[in-house]
DNA sequence: ACCATTAGGTGGTCAGACCAGTGAAGGAAG
DNA sequence: CTTCCTTCACTGGTCTGACCACCTAATGGT
């Protein structure tokens, strides 16, 4: 009576849902897909995946939710901007009840942007330094784009993604104070300088204020 | 002949799946559903809400992915302890098919690792110490139980999290090369004299060779 | 009292149907 | 010819009903 299972494949034997997931990941890698570019229809995947139509809208709403596709009504899904991560506002309302989670969260994000800091000193190209440059010399300094030129001159895709994640989850309660233009012009002079203990200091020196005491003048 | 629509309702006009997961999700909270305790089945919940039984797994779904649940198939759905980020999980699946996020994240491991151990010096407890000395007075030393007690010591719960999940993937496929005895005496050291500078510097010297030097991998 | 069987509930998946947007093809009016 | 509008095919969104595989607990025979 029990051995009546082994559907003849002996492997696999996972969600639908997840196998799905993968395969349409894969293929949007293999197909070079770039941003902008349209998927398939879900009616095409199922067909051409072999699976159902529901398992397809599961799996390509996981992928959404990762930010890796857009979806348009009546038009199709597109291939998306790394970056733009939809799920952050979900999670942030869930977030939203924990305190601790809210301190643990800020501090982490914190620490990872001292590390991409450090990195970025090590890594950095004459052209990211040129870049920055720039940035820092109009006023007002753009800090989104500083740090995405850092994130960027670092050359750690994970560390970044995980930064995006952790910065989208903080800008939705916690609006970014800016640095003073100081703070940038002695985070710049350590990046050229490639010297990642200063830029660590540097960073620690600006943080540590509003990171203990809350709000403080800008 | 444009003005047919106006379903009765004049507002929400959302998805029904976002719908139905912002009411589920308030749902949970109204009634106080404990970590570990049953949702209601999906029919039922598709019954209750008025909508249909697809439109309810998408956004048990979406609460799976966000860690708040757990799917038993055969049982049902279950309340999760908060804190569990699934979205790492999945977002280091997909880094896994790639050879360039395998450096990155054996990089990126190493770093938190030394985050967690500049936290630990922070703020670890007079037992931490006395912990972490017994494990090093005993020989083989345990690598594992050494660190879990730092990242206990180190007391960012997120940050704690992200390490376990890159932890255990960076084992699935590269084991870890343990540090020679000398190294975990001069960590403890560190930590007793709570510096910060000197455990990096340690676990610098210890580690970051491997991960400085390769070109990115091939 | 024990264990195998059974029945009901649950998530997993699929297929088909219909709705509601979108955009391009194609025809009518200028 | 151009312009405008209708039409139609296609896409995602949703619902329904039907299975399947799995788990649990009640059942019933030994």
């Amino acid at each position: 009576m029990k051995e009546a299972k082994e559907r003849g494949h002996g492997i696999k034997e996972e969600n639908v849902y997840a196998e799905t997931l993968k395969h349409i990941h894969r293929m949007m890698a293999e197909d070079n897909l770039a941003p902008g570019d349209k998927l398939p229809s879900e009616r095409e995947l199922a067909e051409r995946l072999g699976v159902g139509r529901s398992s397809v809208r599961e799996a390509l709403r996981a992928l959404e939710f990762l930010g890796l596709i857009e979806t348009r009504r009546g038009e199709g899904r597109y291939r998306r901007e790394v970056g733009s991560h939809q799920l952050i506002d979900l999670l942030a309302m869930f977030l939203l009840e924990n305190e601790r989670a809210k301190a643990d969260l800020a501090e982490t994000k914190r620490l990872i942007e001292r590390l991409l800091l450090e990195l970025a000193c090590r890594r950095r190209s004459a052209e990211d330094v040129n870049e920055l440059k720039k940035i820092v010399r109009q006023k007002p300094i753009d800090f989104a784009r500083f740090f995405e030129t850092v994130v960027e001159a670092a050359g750690n895709v994970l560390l970044a993604r995980i930064w995006r994640v952790l910065s989208g989850f903080a800008a939705s309660f916690a609006p970014e104070p800016p640095l003073a233009d100081a703070g940038y012009e002695q985070l710049l002079a350590a990046l050229e300088r490639q010297d990642p203990a200063e830029a660590a200091a540097v960073w620690e020196a600006n943080g540590l204020r509003r990171c203990r005491n809350g709000p403080d003048i800008v």
